[in-house]
DNA sequence: TGCTACTATGCACACGTTAACATAAAACGT
DNA sequence: ACGTTTTATGTTAACGTGTGCATAGTAGCA
């Protein structure tokens, strides 16, 4: 509305193609300086701003980049949000939070897979089928997954954390601590990677299995969840530490192990996963697996952009999937066992 | 790419002109039930989807609602977005969540605010600069701010809480406890209404004032930033209470206070803000101003769609602002001053 | 002077959709 | 049987860009 490049061309008196060229700074043109200033002038004059969805009509080509989630983990979904938007802004695309789950978004919207250039999904619930459908919608889209497990999708890059790696560090150093029942506390829809990790690593330890599974949520709030499960996981005293699936689990835990008198790290240890802001400014400060978030949101957009402009790609440059490591955090939640709990032979 | 309406009129043996209206269930029309399940058949068949640029083009309307935020409260901020997004959608239209502060994306980028139906402006910090430039760009766009302090901009609807009487329920619950010195957590750059009803408050009651200015980020992280404050909270013992400005610096501040040996609320009463869904899950439990996000959502989302659908608005039906009210909800943060805090006189 | 090469600009079309206008057939009323 | 409304469909233009092709002028060169 508020004037189109014909607009500019009238008021300059050239043609629009000329505006168009010297707005766009197209190479391979030569103006006068003369006509140069007139358009500059009576672009700047009139606010004149491009349509962009003649262009993206005209171009077929946007650099617009959607990222979609489906998550219970406010924070840690928001902080990637933010990094990743400020990465994809410095290589010249434009982040676009959108849900591309409602398949009739795509058909009846305003703004559909169709006009990105590359879309990010962020620890999404049903992946796999939402991947396929973007895929399918829009031509084979640049797709790069951020996600905790490692997962299969023909086609579509990865990013990851080590859980797995992560997770055997925190239960390392669990049982170095002395433990020897040590349970694993997680959403009911398991996460595959790190429930085998822990699966395995008990057996390996000869250790028996705990799983706690919350009910999917009570109120969408992981620290009402996780404080909840209190009582399930002091019931009988069957373990003296617990893996939390993330930090908010592991703090409303601890508030509700708190309020059965049990003790954290005296009574259980307790162990989080994705170093959240919270994580240092709880007491007890958490021991957690720390995610490198930077490192994250850098690579999934670094991937992606080479995936859209598909330089590296045909080189059989492009790694499949970047799995970045986790680190072990040890703060205050974890210790010893108490005494009686302690093995008898050293080991 | 994936086939445009053309392919399906000829797949469908039709024109374009049936495909379209009997894909959008244009109402005036009535087609032969018969050609109905042509094109129907057709455009599955080809996986049609409507271009929506080429759409765009043509109506110059969308029903896209840009949402725009830039804060460092992270909890609040993204449940926000979820609640307004789940409400758009119910209404028919769909959610963008999109920064509208950087002005080259309005001129180089694919999406700008000239596609928006309207734009909801959340917590935004320069914000009136920000309404100002998608107004004149967006040739008056459909706007509301949500926002804790009640601004004015002129044309642009609100929705906020009303944290000036939310601060003072906070203060007078303080009040009536016995405490005398009541300090105030904030931000460096001061939130006016809450700074000035703190002030009011005091004068009122004839307390001494006493600000703690948080330095914009530590890390941007407020958890951090509050337990950093603690050791300026409990410096000389000023104030027997603090009011914060949220949550995070709440629980921050409890835990720093924590390790100089301060109890709270036994030496120290601490009041948050928002009843974040942390809020009832640490020890103590918070006592916090609850901030009702699902009508804020609501209300927002309301009033926008009531904006741009327009017909309320020229009956005067609609509202400059919407106000919501707070509700103090006490937990175990606060308690009566330790004794010798305790005022002489009864009150 | 003629021929070529380059500079500076314009014309006209295509992208995919919707909507105003047009039209042929069928139904209806008398 | 004939005018009139209704039903079912088609024709065509327009939205605002970017780009391939065309062109007029100007310079270079022999």
């Amino acid at each position: 509305m508020p004037g189109n490049i014909l607009d500019v061309a009238r008021l300059a008196g050239v043609s629009h193609t000329t505006v168009s060229r010297i707005l766009r700074n197209a190479d391979g043109f030569s103006y006068a300086p003369d006509t140069r200033q007139k358009v500059l002038a009576a672009a700047r004059k009139l606010g004149y701003v491009p349509n962009s969805a003649a262009r993206f009509m005209r171009l077929k080509k946007t650099r617009l980049i959607g990222l979609t989630t489906q998550t219970h983990n406010a924070y840690a979904t928001y902080r990637l949000i933010e990094k990743i938007s400020l990465r994809v802004r410095k290589l010249g695309y434009a982040p676009v939070l959108i849900d591309l789950s409602e398949p009739d978004l795509a058909a009846g919207g305003f703004l559909d897979v169709t006009h990105l250039a590359g879309a990010i999904c962020m620890y999404a619930k049903h992946e796999r089928e939402l991947v396929g459908r973007c895929a399918r919608i829009g031509r084979n889209l640049p797709m790069v997954t951020v996600r905790r497990k490692v997962t299969d999708n023909p086609g579509v890059r990865m990013v990851a954390t080590d859980n797995a790696g992560g997770l055997a560090q925190a239960f390392r150093h669990l049982q170095g601590l002395g433990h020897r029942r040590i349970g694993y506390l997680g959403y009911r829809e398991p996460d595959p990677s790190r429930q085998s990790t822990y699966a395995a690593m008990c057996r390996q330890a000869g250790m028996p299995r705990q799983v706690f599974a919350v009910p999917v949520c009570a109120e969408n709030n992981p620290f009402l969840s996780g404080m909840q499960m209190a009582r399930a996981v002091a019931r009988g005293r069957r373990v003296s530490a617990v893996l939390c699936e993330d930090d908010e689990f592991a703090a409303g835990l601890i508030a509700g192990l708190g309020d059965l008198k049990l003790n954290v790290p005296g009574d259980i240890s307790v162990v989080g996963f994705d170093d959240l802001p919270f994580a240092a400014a709880v007491r007890p400060r958490l021991t957690t697996v720390g995610v490198k978030m930077d490192e994250k949101a850098d690579a999934a957009v670094r991937l992606l952009v080479a995936l859209i402009e598909g330089n590296a790609v045909q080189q059989g440059l492009l790694p499949e999937s970047i799995v970045l490591d986790a680190e072990l955090i040890v703060r205050d939640s974890t210790a010893q066992p108490p005494p009686k709990e302690r093995p008898t032979h050293a080991r």
